[in-house]
DNA sequence: AAAACATTGTTATCCATTTCACATAAAACT
DNA sequence: AGTTTTATGTGAAATGGATAACAATGTTTT
């Protein structure tokens, strides 16, 4: 099952991603080689960190020539598991939830919304961006039907929680959390946040209190 | 201007909007005293990371008793600036966008999206959730008006480079970024990413890769 | 084919952050 | 009033991550 890889890093398996979207680019721009230096400019990362992460995955470059973009990119894509989709949820159809939905995830990554869920009636039954809508009584039924174990969820906070406890039982693995509240999962679940308000106020509170110019950049 | 206060630490820094919500919380519960151990089961923060946390603030608890939840507040109200408004403009009305336009920052933080620009003839000049949408080209003269220092980017990625150099000549030093580019900014500037795409694929490579169960949880 | 050049992979170092563990002191109890 | 309980604040240790710097090695040029 788990492809029991050595264990990378966190924080260069978050980079992973991002590194791969550039590789699709310097791809589809006609590159062919690639130093740690130019992708250190494109994606913002040191290139000593670039090569560090990279190296987790043994001699992946060359000495003196760089990286060949053809290799590295199906080695990514390889090791981000980009040659099968990736079927996700989306439980809450509201502002961000619809938002969500129309933003395009396939296109960079093989990772599709494939299902919705709800309580509005009025949207029950409809499709949006091709996507079926549910109501949310069926969830439980209808994730284990589709197989799927990451959802994310943009409910209003005070259903957070219950919901989570539903998807733990459906046997979901992952949640991408955009609601405020800070779920309690059994050990087996990961999640992540995205909370949106933190993430304003954080910014607002580093340009009020830390002398601008003093970090470049903060990586989520 | 900026209150020179001894440097807090970044990671605690990010944490500090999250801690207030949470005395929001608990005050509006009614709770007189919490304790370290009981936010730590709330906010899903070490015990010790968030006196850690405190001390830097100084000693704000009381030992044997814990911390007086309506102190702690205005202490956090006053360190977080809460006491005046925030003014942020939303560039790009687009799903994400309009769906940021929404959300209601307000409600935990005095942060306040007040004005709009997009390109679409169709939506300038009308408003959305309050917010009054501009043309783009009229942006620097607005955000100059308003005195308005902070953006939300939400535009289509190939633009995200030139908007985000217009936003720096109109002495714009903050920058929340939707968008998958990698901005390159001056040293006066600061860009914080949310990168749906990356969370979202970070997420499925833990998952895969990651004994489920090993890491409980990661913040953004 | 030799010399000059470029760039990796990695060692050693540094820095930031988390966590442990406990002395200290206040609070609660008897 | 004295004893026990509780929970802070922090020194010290542990962990995790980023960076500098350079030997090794392949590439490019002449």
């Amino acid at each position: 099952m788990s492809s029991e890889t050595l264990k990378i890093p966190q924080a260069t398996a978050k980079r992973l991603p991002l590194y791969y979207r550039f590789l699709k680019n310097l791809h589809s721009a006609g590159k062919l080689r690639v130093s740690s230096a130019e992708l250190s400019e494109a994606v913002k990362v040191d290139s000593a960190t670039i090569r560090r992460d990279f190296s987790y995955f043994g001699a992946l470059g060359k000495k003196g020539y760089g990286y060949n973009v053809d290799y590295l990119l199906s080695f990514f894509r390889k090791t981000l598991d980009q040659d099968e989709l990736t079927k996700v949820a989306l439980v809450g159809v509201g502002n961000l939830g619809t938002a969500l939905l129309n933003y395009n995830f396939l296109k960079n990554n093989n990772t599709k919304i494939s299902v919705a869920f709800d309580i509005d009636e009025a949207k029950i039954g409809s499709t949006m961006s091709g996507v079926t809508i549910y109501h949310m009584d069926d969830m439980e039924k209808v994730l284990e039907e589709l197989g799927i174990s990451i959802a994310i969820l943009t409910v209003p906070a005070p259903y957070a929680q219950s919901i989570t406890d539903r998807l733990a039982k459906a046997n979901v693995k992952g949640i991408l959390n955009f609601t405020p509240a800070r779920l309690t999962v059994p050990a087996t679940m990961r999640v992540h946040h995205i909370d949106l308000a933190v993430e304003l106020q954080s910014l607002v509170y580093f340009l009020k209190h830390y002398g601008v110019n003093e970090v470049e950049e903060i990586e989520e």
